[in-house]
DNA sequence: CCCCTGATGTGATTTAGATCACATCGCTGC
DNA sequence: GCAGCGATGTGATCTAAATCACATCAGGGG
Protein backbone atom coordinates (compact mmCIF):
# COMPACT_ATOMS: atom_id res chain seq x y z
CA UNK A 1 0.00 0.00 0.00
CA UNK A 2 1.29 3.10 -1.00
CA UNK A 3 1.12 6.20 0.50
CA UNK A 4 0.51 9.51 -2.20
CA UNK A 5 0.30 13.25 -1.80
CA UNK A 6 -1.90 15.69 -4.06
CA UNK A 7 -1.78 19.48 -4.39
CA UNK A 8 -5.00 20.85 -4.20
CA UNK A 9 -6.73 21.26 -7.91
CA UNK A 10 -4.62 17.94 -8.96
CA UNK A 11 -6.25 15.58 -10.91
CA UNK A 12 -5.39 11.80 -9.29
CA UNK A 13 -7.03 10.24 -12.40
CA UNK A 14 -8.88 10.50 -15.69
CA UNK A 15 -12.28 9.10 -16.76
CA UNK A 16 -11.36 7.04 -19.70
CA UNK A 17 -8.09 5.30 -18.25
CA UNK A 18 -6.93 2.25 -17.03
CA UNK A 19 -8.00 1.85 -13.76
CA UNK A 20 -4.44 1.21 -11.42
CA UNK A 21 -5.93 0.29 -7.54
CA UNK A 22 -8.18 0.90 -4.49
CA UNK A 23 -7.86 4.34 -3.50
CA UNK A 24 -8.14 5.75 0.24
CA UNK A 25 -8.43 8.93 1.59
CA UNK A 26 -6.19 9.27 4.60
CA UNK A 27 -6.55 13.02 4.90
CA UNK A 28 -7.92 15.95 2.55
CA UNK A 29 -10.75 15.99 0.49
CA UNK A 30 -11.36 14.31 -3.29
CA UNK A 31 -14.08 14.51 -5.81
CA UNK A 32 -15.49 12.26 -8.58
CA UNK A 33 -16.43 14.34 -11.23
CA UNK A 34 -18.00 14.12 -15.07
CA UNK A 35 -16.95 16.63 -17.63
CA UNK A 36 -18.25 17.07 -20.56
CA UNK A 37 -16.93 18.56 -24.02
CA UNK A 38 -19.05 21.56 -23.52
CA UNK A 39 -16.61 21.62 -21.04
CA UNK A 40 -19.28 22.07 -17.87
CA UNK A 41 -18.70 19.88 -15.12
CA UNK A 42 -20.62 17.30 -12.69
CA UNK A 43 -19.62 16.44 -9.44
CA UNK A 44 -20.66 13.10 -8.50
CA UNK A 45 -19.70 13.20 -4.87
CA UNK A 46 -16.82 14.40 -2.82
CA UNK A 47 -15.35 11.99 -0.10
CA UNK A 48 -13.20 12.91 3.18
CA UNK A 49 -11.12 10.94 5.19
CA UNK A 50 -11.82 7.26 5.54
CA UNK A 51 -13.70 7.06 2.55
CA UNK A 52 -12.32 5.29 -0.92
CA UNK A 53 -12.83 5.58 -4.02
CA UNK A 54 -11.87 3.53 -7.67
CA UNK A 55 -13.55 0.78 -6.90
CA UNK A 56 -15.88 1.04 -10.02
CA UNK A 57 -13.69 -1.05 -12.66
CA UNK A 58 -12.00 -3.32 -10.47
CA UNK A 59 -14.42 -6.09 -11.36
CA UNK A 60 -15.77 -4.99 -14.90
CA UNK A 61 -14.62 -2.71 -17.24
CA UNK A 62 -11.36 -2.46 -15.88
CA UNK A 63 -11.53 1.44 -17.12
CA UNK A 64 -12.25 4.32 -15.00
CA UNK A 65 -16.14 5.81 -15.42
CA UNK A 66 -14.77 9.22 -13.99
CA UNK A 67 -12.19 11.56 -12.94
CA UNK A 68 -11.01 12.26 -9.47
CA UNK A 69 -9.42 15.50 -8.01
CA UNK A 70 -8.08 16.41 -5.18
CA UNK A 71 -10.10 19.90 -3.83
CA UNK A 72 -7.48 20.08 -1.24
CA UNK A 73 -4.19 19.30 -0.21
CA UNK A 74 -4.73 15.56 0.13
CA UNK A 75 -2.82 12.14 1.34
CA UNK A 76 -4.09 9.08 -0.25
CA UNK A 77 -3.63 5.60 -0.22
CA UNK A 78 -3.06 3.27 -3.12
CA UNK A 79 -3.91 -0.45 -3.47
CA UNK A 80 -2.33 -1.71 -6.58
CA UNK A 81 -4.94 -3.49 -8.15
CA UNK A 82 -2.78 -6.87 -8.17
CA UNK A 83 -2.35 -6.59 -4.49
CA UNK A 84 -6.05 -6.33 -3.88
CA UNK A 85 -6.72 -9.14 -6.10
CA UNK A 86 -4.62 -11.05 -3.89
CA UNK A 87 -5.77 -9.68 -0.59
CA UNK A 88 -9.42 -10.21 -1.73
CA UNK A 89 -8.69 -13.67 -2.79
CA UNK A 90 -7.74 -14.21 1.00
CA UNK A 91 -10.54 -12.67 2.72
CA UNK A 92 -13.57 -13.51 1.48
CA UNK A 93 -15.70 -11.44 3.31
CA UNK A 94 -14.03 -8.42 1.84
CA UNK A 95 -16.62 -8.92 -0.93
CA UNK A 96 -19.40 -8.20 1.27
CA UNK A 97 -17.92 -5.23 2.87
CA UNK A 98 -17.08 -3.70 -0.87
CA UNK A 99 -20.96 -5.12 -1.82
CA UNK A 100 -21.99 -2.92 0.38
CA UNK A 101 -20.06 0.04 0.02
CA UNK A 102 -21.05 -0.40 -3.83
CA UNK A 103 -24.86 -0.58 -2.63
CA UNK A 104 -24.44 2.90 -0.96
CA UNK A 105 -22.93 4.44 -3.54
CA UNK A 106 -25.54 3.41 -5.75
CA UNK A 107 -28.23 4.82 -3.97
CA UNK A 108 -26.59 7.89 -3.46
CA UNK A 109 -26.02 7.99 -7.48
CA UNK A 110 -29.68 7.60 -7.80
CA UNK A 111 -30.28 9.86 -5.18
CA UNK A 112 -28.01 12.58 -7.67
CA UNK A 113 -30.14 11.55 -10.64
CA UNK A 114 -33.43 12.39 -9.26
CA UNK A 115 -32.14 15.48 -7.77
CA UNK A 116 -30.78 16.76 -11.02
CA UNK A 117 -33.85 15.13 -13.27
CA UNK A 118 -36.53 16.29 -11.22
CA UNK A 119 -35.14 18.84 -8.68
CA UNK A 120 -34.94 23.07 -8.69
CA UNK A 121 -31.48 24.39 -8.71
CA UNK A 122 -32.62 26.01 -5.14
CA UNK A 123 -33.22 22.43 -3.70
CA UNK A 124 -30.03 21.00 -4.94
CA UNK A 125 -28.20 23.80 -3.77
CA UNK A 126 -30.16 23.05 -0.51
CA UNK A 127 -29.29 19.43 -0.66
CA UNK A 128 -25.97 19.88 -1.18
CA UNK A 129 -25.60 22.62 1.59
CA UNK A 130 -26.87 19.43 4.03
CA UNK A 131 -24.81 16.79 2.30
CA UNK A 132 -21.07 18.08 2.98
CA UNK A 133 -21.47 19.95 5.79
CA UNK A 134 -19.54 19.24 8.78
CA UNK A 135 -21.51 18.29 11.80
CA UNK A 136 -19.19 18.96 14.07
CA UNK A 137 -18.86 22.16 15.28
CA UNK A 138 -22.41 23.79 17.19
CA UNK A 139 -23.47 25.04 14.02
CA UNK A 140 -23.05 22.53 10.73
CA UNK A 141 -20.35 24.22 8.57
CA UNK A 142 -19.65 23.56 4.88
CA UNK A 143 -16.28 24.59 3.65
CA UNK A 144 -16.66 24.65 -0.12
CA UNK A 145 -16.61 28.00 -2.61
CA UNK A 146 -19.21 28.98 -4.30
CA UNK A 147 -17.90 27.86 -7.14
CA UNK A 148 -17.76 23.71 -5.78
CA UNK A 149 -21.07 23.96 -4.51
CA UNK A 150 -22.33 24.93 -7.99
CA UNK A 151 -20.27 21.80 -9.43
CA UNK A 152 -21.80 19.51 -6.76
CA UNK A 153 -24.98 20.83 -7.37
CA UNK A 154 -25.05 20.68 -11.27
CA UNK A 155 -25.41 24.92 -11.35
CA UNK A 156 -23.37 27.85 -12.37
CA UNK A 157 -21.41 30.22 -9.77
CA UNK A 158 -23.93 32.84 -10.26
CA UNK A 159 -26.74 31.11 -9.01
CA UNK A 160 -25.47 29.71 -6.07
CA UNK A 161 -24.44 32.90 -4.93
CA UNK A 162 -27.79 34.37 -5.43
CA UNK A 163 -29.41 31.37 -3.62
CA UNK A 164 -27.19 31.67 -0.85
CA UNK A 165 -28.04 35.57 -0.11
CA UNK A 166 -31.41 34.52 -0.14
CA UNK A 167 -30.73 32.00 2.26
CA UNK A 168 -28.95 34.79 4.10
CA UNK A 169 -31.59 37.44 4.13
CA UNK A 170 -33.81 34.55 5.85
CA UNK A 171 -31.19 33.99 8.23
CA UNK A 172 -31.37 30.39 7.24
CA UNK A 173 -27.34 30.39 6.98
CA UNK A 174 -24.04 32.35 7.79
CA UNK A 175 -21.51 33.01 4.50
CA UNK A 176 -18.32 34.18 5.10
CA UNK A 177 -15.54 33.13 2.11
CA UNK A 178 -15.10 29.51 1.75
CA UNK A 179 -17.52 28.74 4.36
CA UNK A 180 -21.47 28.42 4.94
CA UNK A 181 -22.81 28.16 8.47
CA UNK A 182 -26.12 26.48 8.66
CA UNK A 183 -27.94 28.44 11.53
CA UNK A 184 -31.35 27.25 10.84
CA UNK A 185 -30.90 23.26 10.04
CA UNK A 186 -34.47 22.33 10.18
CA UNK A 187 -35.74 24.81 7.56
CA UNK A 188 -32.86 23.25 4.80
CA UNK A 189 -34.07 19.86 5.84
CA UNK A 190 -37.92 20.88 5.12
CA UNK A 191 -37.01 21.82 1.89
CA UNK A 192 -36.13 18.77 1.14
CA UNK A 193 -37.45 16.18 3.76
CA UNK A 194 -40.75 16.19 1.67
CA UNK A 195 -38.36 15.68 -1.26
CA UNK A 196 -36.58 12.79 -0.56
CA UNK A 197 -37.21 10.02 1.92
CA UNK A 198 -40.60 8.07 2.15
CA UNK A 199 -40.44 6.76 5.46
CA UNK B 1 -36.60 -19.26 -7.05
CA UNK B 2 -39.81 -17.90 -7.29
CA UNK B 3 -41.40 -16.85 -10.53
CA UNK B 4 -44.12 -13.87 -10.50
CA UNK B 5 -46.01 -12.20 -13.29
CA UNK B 6 -46.68 -8.29 -13.49
CA UNK B 7 -48.87 -6.20 -15.74
CA UNK B 8 -47.88 -3.74 -17.78
CA UNK B 9 -48.22 -0.67 -15.32
CA UNK B 10 -47.72 -2.81 -11.94
CA UNK B 11 -45.95 -1.58 -9.45
CA UNK B 12 -43.02 -4.09 -8.42
CA UNK B 13 -41.66 -2.48 -5.45
CA UNK B 14 -41.62 0.42 -3.71
CA UNK B 15 -39.20 2.88 -2.97
CA UNK B 16 -38.12 2.61 1.34
CA UNK B 17 -39.63 -0.61 1.19
CA UNK B 18 -37.68 -3.06 2.72
CA UNK B 19 -35.70 -5.02 0.25
CA UNK B 20 -36.95 -8.54 -0.31
CA UNK B 21 -34.93 -10.38 -2.84
CA UNK B 22 -33.12 -10.01 -5.92
CA UNK B 23 -34.88 -10.21 -9.14
CA UNK B 24 -33.79 -11.56 -12.17
CA UNK B 25 -36.42 -10.31 -15.48
CA UNK B 26 -37.29 -13.73 -17.50
CA UNK B 27 -39.41 -11.83 -19.73
CA UNK B 28 -40.71 -8.06 -20.30
CA UNK B 29 -39.12 -4.98 -19.56
CA UNK B 30 -39.02 -3.53 -15.81
CA UNK B 31 -37.81 0.45 -15.23
CA UNK B 32 -35.98 1.63 -12.38
CA UNK B 33 -37.36 4.84 -11.08
CA UNK B 34 -37.22 7.87 -8.89
CA UNK B 35 -40.19 9.74 -8.52
CA UNK B 36 -39.99 13.46 -6.73
CA UNK B 37 -43.00 15.34 -4.50
CA UNK B 38 -43.69 17.58 -7.30
CA UNK B 39 -44.82 14.30 -9.24
CA UNK B 40 -41.64 14.29 -11.64
CA UNK B 41 -40.18 11.20 -12.38
CA UNK B 42 -37.18 10.03 -13.52
CA UNK B 43 -36.05 6.92 -14.68
CA UNK B 44 -32.78 5.39 -13.80
CA UNK B 45 -32.63 3.10 -16.21
CA UNK B 46 -34.75 -0.02 -18.00
CA UNK B 47 -34.20 -3.74 -17.58
CA UNK B 48 -34.53 -6.59 -20.27
CA UNK B 49 -34.77 -10.42 -20.37
CA UNK B 50 -31.09 -11.74 -18.41
CA UNK B 51 -30.55 -8.58 -16.37
CA UNK B 52 -30.89 -8.63 -12.42
CA UNK B 53 -32.07 -5.31 -10.06
CA UNK B 54 -33.55 -4.84 -6.64
CA UNK B 55 -29.95 -5.77 -5.73
CA UNK B 56 -28.21 -2.37 -4.03
CA UNK B 57 -30.06 -3.15 -0.40
CA UNK B 58 -28.85 -6.74 -0.51
CA UNK B 59 -25.66 -5.76 1.54
CA UNK B 60 -26.31 -2.09 3.00
CA UNK B 61 -29.08 -0.48 4.14
CA UNK B 62 -31.67 -2.86 3.53
CA UNK B 63 -34.08 -0.05 2.16
CA UNK B 64 -34.36 -0.22 -1.87
CA UNK B 65 -33.09 2.78 -2.92
CA UNK B 66 -35.98 3.26 -5.71
CA UNK B 67 -38.95 2.01 -7.36
CA UNK B 68 -39.60 -0.42 -10.08
CA UNK B 69 -42.19 -1.16 -12.83
CA UNK B 70 -42.65 -3.32 -15.21
CA UNK B 71 -43.35 -1.44 -18.59
CA UNK B 72 -44.58 -4.73 -20.62
CA UNK B 73 -46.64 -7.89 -18.79
CA UNK B 74 -43.26 -9.32 -17.32
CA UNK B 75 -42.29 -11.98 -15.71
CA UNK B 76 -39.68 -12.14 -13.12
CA UNK B 77 -37.61 -14.63 -10.94
CA UNK B 78 -37.35 -13.51 -7.29
CA UNK B 79 -34.45 -15.40 -5.18
CA UNK B 80 -35.22 -13.93 -1.95
CA UNK B 81 -32.64 -12.63 0.41
CA UNK B 82 -32.47 -15.31 2.74
CA UNK B 83 -32.07 -17.78 -0.20
CA UNK B 84 -29.71 -15.87 -2.12
CA UNK B 85 -27.30 -15.03 1.66
CA UNK B 86 -27.36 -19.14 1.63
CA UNK B 87 -26.09 -19.25 -2.48
CA UNK B 88 -23.19 -16.69 -1.88
CA UNK B 89 -21.63 -18.41 1.32
CA UNK B 90 -21.82 -21.68 -0.84
CA UNK B 91 -20.08 -19.89 -3.96
CA UNK B 92 -17.82 -17.17 -2.99
CA UNK B 93 -17.72 -16.40 -6.84
CA UNK B 94 -20.83 -14.91 -7.17
CA UNK B 95 -19.55 -12.04 -5.05
CA UNK B 96 -17.54 -11.36 -8.04
CA UNK B 97 -20.18 -11.74 -10.59
CA UNK B 98 -22.04 -8.95 -8.30
CA UNK B 99 -19.40 -6.88 -8.00
CA UNK B 100 -18.91 -6.74 -12.14
CA UNK B 101 -23.13 -5.66 -12.14
CA UNK B 102 -22.32 -2.98 -9.45
CA UNK B 103 -19.19 -1.63 -11.27
CA UNK B 104 -21.12 -1.55 -14.61
CA UNK B 105 -24.64 -0.28 -12.78
CA UNK B 106 -22.34 2.69 -11.03
CA UNK B 107 -20.40 3.75 -14.38
CA UNK B 108 -24.29 3.39 -16.12
CA UNK B 109 -25.51 5.99 -13.33
CA UNK B 110 -22.45 8.28 -13.55
CA UNK B 111 -23.16 8.56 -17.22
CA UNK B 112 -27.00 9.87 -16.63
CA UNK B 113 -25.59 11.63 -13.92
CA UNK B 114 -23.38 13.77 -16.53
CA UNK B 115 -26.25 13.47 -18.85
CA UNK B 116 -28.45 15.44 -16.63
CA UNK B 117 -26.37 17.88 -15.21
CA UNK B 118 -24.65 18.85 -18.38
CA UNK B 119 -26.06 17.79 -21.51
CA UNK B 120 -28.94 19.40 -23.83
CA UNK B 121 -32.33 17.87 -23.69
CA UNK B 122 -32.00 16.88 -27.10
CA UNK B 123 -28.20 15.34 -26.68
CA UNK B 124 -30.11 13.19 -23.48
CA UNK B 125 -33.19 12.35 -25.98
CA UNK B 126 -30.50 10.99 -28.53
CA UNK B 127 -29.02 9.13 -25.89
CA UNK B 128 -31.75 7.26 -24.91
CA UNK B 129 -32.82 6.33 -27.97
CA UNK B 130 -29.45 4.69 -28.96
CA UNK B 131 -29.15 3.23 -24.99
CA UNK B 132 -32.67 1.27 -25.40
CA UNK B 133 -32.80 0.53 -29.21
CA UNK B 134 -33.20 -2.98 -30.10
CA UNK B 135 -30.53 -3.74 -32.41
CA UNK B 136 -31.87 -6.92 -33.61
CA UNK B 137 -33.73 -5.88 -36.55
CA UNK B 138 -31.92 -4.44 -39.80
CA UNK B 139 -32.67 -1.15 -38.43
CA UNK B 140 -32.65 -0.44 -34.73
CA UNK B 141 -35.56 0.09 -33.46
CA UNK B 142 -37.32 1.39 -29.86
CA UNK B 143 -40.18 0.14 -28.55
CA UNK B 144 -41.09 3.06 -26.10
CA UNK B 145 -43.98 5.63 -26.05
CA UNK B 146 -42.83 9.62 -26.31
CA UNK B 147 -43.83 9.88 -22.91
CA UNK B 148 -41.53 7.00 -21.84
CA UNK B 149 -38.74 8.37 -23.74
CA UNK B 150 -39.23 11.23 -21.92
CA UNK B 151 -38.92 10.37 -18.33
CA UNK B 152 -35.86 8.21 -19.56
CA UNK B 153 -33.98 11.38 -20.47
CA UNK B 154 -35.71 13.49 -17.83
CA UNK B 155 -37.71 15.69 -20.33
CA UNK B 156 -41.12 16.09 -21.04
CA UNK B 157 -43.66 14.72 -23.73
CA UNK B 158 -44.07 17.48 -25.48
CA UNK B 159 -40.14 18.33 -25.85
CA UNK B 160 -39.46 14.41 -27.03
CA UNK B 161 -42.32 14.56 -29.61
CA UNK B 162 -40.98 18.12 -30.97
CA UNK B 163 -37.29 16.74 -31.11
CA UNK B 164 -38.09 13.56 -32.83
CA UNK B 165 -40.58 15.21 -35.66
CA UNK B 166 -36.71 17.16 -36.38
CA UNK B 167 -34.92 13.93 -36.43
CA UNK B 168 -37.28 12.30 -38.58
CA UNK B 169 -37.45 15.49 -41.24
CA UNK B 170 -33.97 14.94 -41.57
CA UNK B 171 -34.46 11.48 -42.50
CA UNK B 172 -32.13 10.08 -39.03
CA UNK B 173 -35.48 8.24 -37.49
CA UNK B 174 -38.52 7.20 -38.75
CA UNK B 175 -41.44 7.36 -36.33
CA UNK B 176 -44.64 5.27 -35.52
CA UNK B 177 -47.00 5.06 -32.92
CA UNK B 178 -45.11 3.48 -30.00
CA UNK B 179 -42.37 2.93 -32.29
CA UNK B 180 -39.18 3.98 -33.54
CA UNK B 181 -36.92 3.51 -36.02
CA UNK B 182 -33.87 4.62 -36.59
CA UNK B 183 -32.94 4.97 -39.94
CA UNK B 184 -29.25 6.93 -39.92
CA UNK B 185 -27.60 5.30 -36.92
CA UNK B 186 -23.64 6.80 -37.35
CA UNK B 187 -25.55 10.82 -37.11
CA UNK B 188 -27.04 9.82 -33.64
CA UNK B 189 -23.94 8.33 -32.51
CA UNK B 190 -21.84 10.89 -33.90
CA UNK B 191 -23.91 13.76 -31.53
CA UNK B 192 -23.01 11.91 -28.48
CA UNK B 193 -20.09 10.07 -29.08
CA UNK B 194 -18.07 13.93 -28.93
CA UNK B 195 -19.74 14.04 -25.33
CA UNK B 196 -19.12 10.65 -23.82
CA UNK B 197 -15.98 8.25 -24.23
CA UNK B 198 -12.33 9.14 -24.22
CA UNK B 199 -11.01 6.29 -26.30
C1' DC C 1 -69.75 2.12 -36.76
C1' DC C 2 -69.02 5.16 -33.33
C1' DC C 3 -67.36 6.37 -28.94
C1' DC C 4 -63.59 6.43 -25.91
C1' DT C 5 -58.99 6.51 -24.69
C1' DG C 6 -54.21 6.74 -25.10
C1' DA C 7 -50.66 8.38 -28.26
C1' DT C 8 -49.23 12.30 -30.97
C1' DG C 9 -48.68 16.89 -33.12
C1' DT C 10 -48.30 21.88 -32.59
C1' DG C 11 -48.87 26.80 -31.38
C1' DA C 12 -48.46 30.35 -27.75
C1' DT C 13 -46.75 31.73 -23.40
C1' DT C 14 -43.83 31.72 -19.44
C1' DT C 15 -39.86 31.20 -16.73
C1' DA C 16 -35.96 29.24 -14.44
C1' DG C 17 -31.63 29.67 -14.75
C1' DA C 18 -27.45 30.13 -17.80
C1' DT C 19 -24.48 33.86 -19.72
C1' DC C 20 -22.27 38.07 -19.92
C1' DA C 21 -20.22 41.95 -17.86
C1' DC C 22 -18.53 44.31 -14.31
C1' DA C 23 -17.75 45.97 -9.40
C1' DT C 24 -15.94 44.68 -4.71
C1' DC C 25 -13.39 42.75 -1.31
C1' DG C 26 -9.72 40.57 1.16
C1' DC C 27 -5.62 38.23 1.25
C1' DT C 28 -0.63 37.27 -0.20
C1' DG C 29 3.76 38.41 -1.83
C1' DC C 30 7.09 41.76 -2.71
C1' DG D 1 1.55 50.11 0.38
C1' DC D 2 -0.03 48.19 -3.62
C1' DA D 3 -0.31 44.93 -7.46
C1' DG D 4 -2.58 40.87 -8.47
C1' DC D 5 -5.61 37.18 -7.98
C1' DG D 6 -9.21 34.35 -6.35
C1' DA D 7 -13.68 34.70 -4.15
C1' DT D 8 -17.85 37.09 -4.15
C1' DG D 9 -21.90 40.31 -5.27
C1' DT D 10 -25.15 41.98 -8.69
C1' DG D 11 -27.50 43.88 -12.74
C1' DA D 12 -28.90 43.05 -17.52
C1' DT D 13 -29.83 39.92 -21.03
C1' DC D 14 -30.89 35.59 -23.46
C1' DT D 15 -32.72 31.21 -24.29
C1' DA D 16 -33.72 26.38 -23.77
C1' DA D 17 -37.40 24.04 -22.32
C1' DA D 18 -41.28 23.55 -19.30
C1' DT D 19 -46.19 24.59 -19.23
C1' DC D 20 -50.64 25.25 -21.04
C1' DA D 21 -54.13 24.40 -24.27
C1' DC D 22 -55.93 22.30 -27.81
C1' DA D 23 -56.32 19.48 -32.28
C1' DT D 24 -55.69 15.06 -34.45
C1' DC D 25 -55.17 10.31 -35.03
C1' DA D 26 -55.49 5.27 -34.49
C1' DG D 27 -57.15 1.25 -32.47
C1' DG D 28 -60.40 -1.56 -29.64
C1' DG D 29 -64.66 -2.75 -27.58
C1' DG D 30 -69.42 -2.71 -27.53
Amino acid sequence: MVKQFYQAGQLIFLEGERARGIWFVVSGLVRIVKQSSTGRIQTLCALNRGRCFGTCPLFSSEINPATAEALEPTTLAVLPQTAFKEVSRQRPALALILLSVYGQRLAQLAHLSEALGTWSTADRINNCLLTYADYGAANPVVRLTHEELARLSGTVREVVTRHLAQLEKSAIVQAQPRLIEILNLGVLQSTWLCKAATP
